[in-house]
DNA sequence: ATTAAATCGGATATTATAATCTGATTTAAT
DNA sequence: ATTAAATCAGATTATAATATCCGATTTAAT
């Protein structure tokens, strides 16, 4: 086995690059995210639930309701997502184990994976939702 | 949560890498392997039995048995060991979890993903282990 | 031969993640 | 008012990863 995102993460991500795409403001049902991303309705509902508390998405409740992303698109990014479900754990940890990584007490691929993972950062940080919108529901498409 | 390589993949690591930094063809039990990493010795002690399976340690039974690399550390590569435990599946997964992870299928940050697997794929293939005896030594000194 | 110390195989326990279920509440339409 | 469809909170289940235990076997030294 080997992850980079837990599957909560992996959904939420899907989820708000989807309501991204759909450049709308209105609520969208849990169990029409689940039906295109094609992922278990109850899952992403109680993930939408925690972002909802995390302040990045916007519900509504009762008949008519659903999610929306809590701001504009170009107000998030992806590390937002990252930081609310699985946290910052990837980028301060030794990818082979070891505690305390930091450059004083280095593993032997510390150095390399360093870069490899401020790159990564980079990845969730630079770009905002609204950049993803075309590639995601072309990817959203083929599913 | 987030994961690179599952706990067996990072002392598997770990314990190839020191049993290489020890530079002998002597077999070291696992009693003392887990004691220098303080990693708990009856998991080691299964993950260094699969890959005396996989063919990458070998083992002796017996009173004055234990382990060591089954061949010369310059043959032996990070990703030997990460292919034996946790597969390459990290190599050709889509990062945000989605189906069908290809250049004809890209997901939002496909390319930019791309190129880092990549790079790390090479960070595990370039070196073989006797390159990082040094600083594994180090490493451990600090544990 | 006996003992001690190790691997080995298989079962078991523990913990974390993933997924589902149940019932309460909210809200819009009839 | 009643109904329908949704979020929400909390409990529960299922599955996988992590860790430990036990008994058998192997091997070296006494
Ligand atoms: S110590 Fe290993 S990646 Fe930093
Ligand atoms: S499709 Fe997402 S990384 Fe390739």
């Amino acid at each position: 086995m080997t992850i980079i995102f837990s599957k909560k993460c992996e959904y939420g991500l899907q989820a708000c690059l989807y309501l991204a795409a759909l450049n709308t403001m209105e609520v969208i049902p849990s169990g029409e995210i689940a039906k295109k991303l094609k992922i278990p309705k109850e899952f992403i509902s109680k993930i939408l639930q925690s972002l909802t508390a995390s302040g990045l998405i916007y519900s509504k409740k009762g008949k008519l309701g659903g999610f929306s992303l809590a701001k504009n698109p170009n107000k998030i990014k992806l590390i937002d997502i990252v930081t609310a479900i699985d946290g910052l754990e990837l980028f301060e940890r030794c990818v082979l184990g070891f505690p305390n990584c930091s450059p004083d007490t280095p593993c032997p691929v510390h150095d390399k994976w360093g870069e490899l993972r401020t790159k990564a950062y980079q990845m969730l940080t630079e770009e905002t939702l609204d950049a993803f919108a075309e590639k995601t529901l072309r990817k959203i498409k083929n599913l």
